[in-house]
DNA sequence: ATGAAAGCGCTAACAT
DNA sequence: ATGTTAGCGCTTTCAT
């Protein structure tokens, strides 16, 4: 593509871009040919120079296409792809005062549920060609702090997934840049929530229809904004089913919490097990098995999230989707939003519907 | 129109901070306390004006410490934390031609062995204080060339995982920023990469000695490097044990192809399957326990990369575990490295070793 | 429609 | 040891 068509009047123009080359790159260059050699370092001023026009001129055929002339513009960006160039981003942003950077910041990136997160947020931030960081908090509010401070000025925006943060240091943070949550609700801050109380919902439903009359829950961890709405749920939904509810936990939401509560899920004599989320229901499907207790004929087993893991097991579990794909994208979509918005106006709070799947750990309980 | 902002040119600058926030931010603030409005958009300026020293002398405070008095670094550093002042990475940047950020590319975000690569790489970079940029190429060379570029100026090197681009391509990319290259060999580029040929070895190795004779082995993307390196070993390692190969495939390596090919396995009639990855090998484990086909009784499977997944399902797999966490750090260990070292130098060819981890779906052979 | 020039926040000479 | 100043690459008045 580079080599070929000279269609613009520049056409005659001799290579240029090489000086900044000289500063040492080519040092490595040894035998490469021209066309790789021209490097992407080119500047504005090359650019200016080459095009013979101004460096605003420059800037405006980006920026603001209509506010230069037809053929002027074309001309100067044909020049700078030519030689490669793009503005700087980061000199754009100390003028214009925007990054063209998103932040996403997790818990613990070894959680599938945030690479759904991860991915959607990704994904729409690409489409308005924003890039994003993304830094692991490592299960720490302190950690999870000092990577805002970092994150701070190179960002237009952060997500906050699932966050760690007591709800007043939550709600005592700078609105600059704007902070959005995740898995959380904060007066005054915008936010994406997935509507897990009524998933819980739907799956006591589902299993009072079969019968079930009492039923364990395995919860995650106690400060969990979403575990908290779980037990929310399931307390109304248990209340209206007439069904028995056993609490256990709490426990690190992992599979090896799974294996480890199994038991005493069986000695609870429940005949269905709700998990905190995917992760603990397959480990306790898990040592189920090595138990050899049969699901879903001897205990039904439900999970929460729908990680792709939860179709992958035998038998397939039966869970709670929450749409985290679409919520990493919302979340970022948001903040976007806010960016173009001309005034301040109160916060966006989105709710994202869960749904139940179900798949093969859930039957009617055993007749007694 | 907004006056206040770039208004003196004579310097008497009002305080940036705090007509930033009057924007509308405040808005949000209202039972909050001064020091919590005190924005973190104060710049070097404002540090130095409320020290009551000159600009340069901040800066060197945070950039060489030894080069300021003590007491006068002390209070500056007391003022720049009361103002919540950090410097601003981005201008910093501009002046010194390191941002401060790396990008990872990887071709898709939503499969787990990548998930390994960037925990690692976030990791690693986070303690050299250096932030990551992640993009999802979408299994398309064009999709990553164009993250590329998009990313080129705002980080000091690349990590690209598992590249799609063709070796012609990954060959005439630009050399700034460095480029590291993870599981992708090529002449004259820093890489990763992951001794799966030997991991192989072993797998094959270990099926020999239980007495398999006949093996197949499901094939990953034709044009992974991955999966060249695999049949390589694999030639070697069935010639030397005597073992006749069937090669099925190539597919996409996915959980869904597993589930494909399952059947393919079965009628080739051999007694192990080696698979490209676990995702495929879970596949195979529950398309087999459809078709009631004893694992590892009738039919042993391995896969490679060990993902988390490989422990949870049931039988649990036996596989070839590739340091994808390790990988993650080490690339961005000699893109580090690469940075602070003098001059130019041979790139650095980093081979991790692979090992088999032996669980629950390898067994000897039913005698016929 | 275009150009000149100021300045975003910072660091690195070059003074003092 | 500290201050002054010249830019880094860019956008944006303000002139022309």
């Amino acid at each position: 593509m580079t080599g070929g068509r000279r269609s613009s009047p520049a056409g005659d123009r001799p290579p240029v871009g090489c000086d900044r080359l000289s500063r040492g790159e080519n040092l490595y260059n040894h035998g490469i040919t021209p066309s790789t050699v021209r490097s992407a370092l080119s500047s504005i001023h090359d650019v200016a120079r080459a095009a013979g026009v101004s460096v605003a001129t420059v800037s405006r055929s980006f920026t603001s296409p209509d506010a230069v002339a037809e053929a002027t513009r074309a001309r100067v960006l044909a020049v700078a792809q030519e030689l490669r160039y793009a503005p700087n981003r980061a000199a754009r942003g100390l003028i214009t005062g925007r990054t063209g950077n998103v932040g996403l910041i997790v818990p613990d990136l070894g959680n599938p549920y945030f690479h759904g997160v991860l991915q959607g947020a990704q994904a729409r931030a690409r489409l308005a060609d924003y890039a994003v960081f993304v830094a692991d908090g490592q299960e720490s509010a302190a950690e999870e702090e000092a990577l805002i401070d970092a994150m701070r000025k190179q960002v237009d925006g952060i997500v906050l997934g699932s966050s760690r943060l007591a709800p007043v240091r939550l709600a005592a943070l700078d609105h600059s840049p704007t902070v959005v949550l995740v898995n959380r609700r904060v007066a005054g801050r915008p936010s994406v929530v997935v509507d897990s109380a009524d998933g819980m919902r739907q799956a006591v439903s589902h299993l009072a229809q079969l019968g079930h009359r009492r039923c364990a829950y395995v919860s995650g961890p106690r400060r969990s904004w979403s575990d908290r709405q779980r037990r929310r749920g399931l307390r109304a939904a248990a209340a209206a089913h007439e069904i028995e509810v056993v609490a256990l936990g709490p426990v690190p939401p992992q599979f090896e919490s799974g294996l480890r509560i199994a038991e005493a899920v069986v000695r609870s004599e429940a005949t269905a097990v709700l998990a905190y989320n995917d992760l603990v229901a397959v480990g306790i499907l898990r040592r189920l098995a090595e138990l050899r207790i049969a699901v879903p004929e001897e205990l039904s087993v439900i999970g929460f999230d729908d990680i792709p893991l939860a179709a992958m097991v035998r038998p397939a579990l039966t869970t709670v989707a929450l749409p985290t794909l679409r919520a990493g994208e919302a979340a970022v979509e948001i903040l976007l939003d806010g960016l173009s918005a001309a005034g301040p106006r109160r916060p966006a709070a989105r709710t994202l519907p869960a749904t139940l799947i179900r798949r093969a750990t859930t039957a009617a309980p055993r007749a007694t």
